[in-house]
DNA sequence: CTATAAATGAGAAGGGTTTTCATTTAATAT
DNA sequence: ATATTAAATGAAAACCCTTCTCATTTATAG
């Protein structure tokens, strides 16, 4: 029951809302612009607006229902906040994106941003490259 | 004598491209946006037009001089190649972007684009965080 | 059930970057 | 040196993704 989730975050539960983190759950996809969830909107027949839909992801992320990734100067694109931090390996060529978690990399990161003089408060490692299916 | 790193990318050698160069080459920002350049420019005298800065530093990105970072989602900065791989922290109050290398990291991000299947062909890796003088 | 603060839709506006196209310039051949 | 030609430039328009504005609608508290 995710109308919870809303109002826990101080969010009216409205269709937009509940129909966008439907969306999120059910695709296949995992990572989604805010093109891609708007399409999808229109496809299951909800007309909501593509300014709600990127209000709505942003009002997620603020709330850490949701994880927007900004790759590399393009569009961002949102996954479900599945409270494991993890990073992304993504394909030049189809654009898949893949997930992983390292803990030698997060423990060095650690220890740069202290070294440094850093407080860190976030950290971002895209790994680019030809997946198996594109090489 | 930057003028043949400009031929050899194939590049003809014009009083813009020589500018930016020189801005590059002497700014001890290290990490210029195109505006930035291009208002720099604008201080020395040299009356060159912001597409030309933008197309200028994409060439030069393409011939190896000059790396561009993509932080964010927002915009682009350039810092000139010197052939040494490093990743950035990012203060998140001032801007300010300081520089480092981990051989550790590198060596897992290897490891692990290869476990994926992955021909890695780039990395990024971006540490967010309050620096010493912000905190 | 009413009041009210929040949410929505549509379109305009925004920021950074790229494109278009006419003009200028560097490099090459004469 | 000069003419030729392909490349580079400037200015403005176009672009893309995203956010804002504002009038209208809707969820929630009283």
């Amino acid at each position: 029951m995710e109308s919870q989730d809303l109002r826990k975050a101080g969010l009216k539960v409205t269709l937009p809302r509940l129909k966008v983190l439907e969306i999120l759950e059910k695709t296949e996809q995992r990572h989604m612009s805010a093109e891609d969830v708007y399409k999808s909107l229109l496809e299951m027949g909800e007309e909501i607006g593509l300014a709600t839909v990127y209000r709505v992801l942003t009002q997620f992320e603020d709330a850490g229902l949701v994880a927007r990734l900004s790759i590399d100067g393009g569009h961002a694109v949102f996954e479900l906040e599945d409270g494991i931090h993890h990073d992304h390996l993504l394909c030049v060529r189809c654009n898949r994106i893949e997930e992983f978690t390292d803990d030698v990399i997060e423990e060095r990161q650690r220890a740069i941003a202290k070294q440094k003089g850093f407080q860190m408060t976030d950290h971002a490692l895209y790994i680019y490259g030809i997946c198996t299916e594109c090489q």
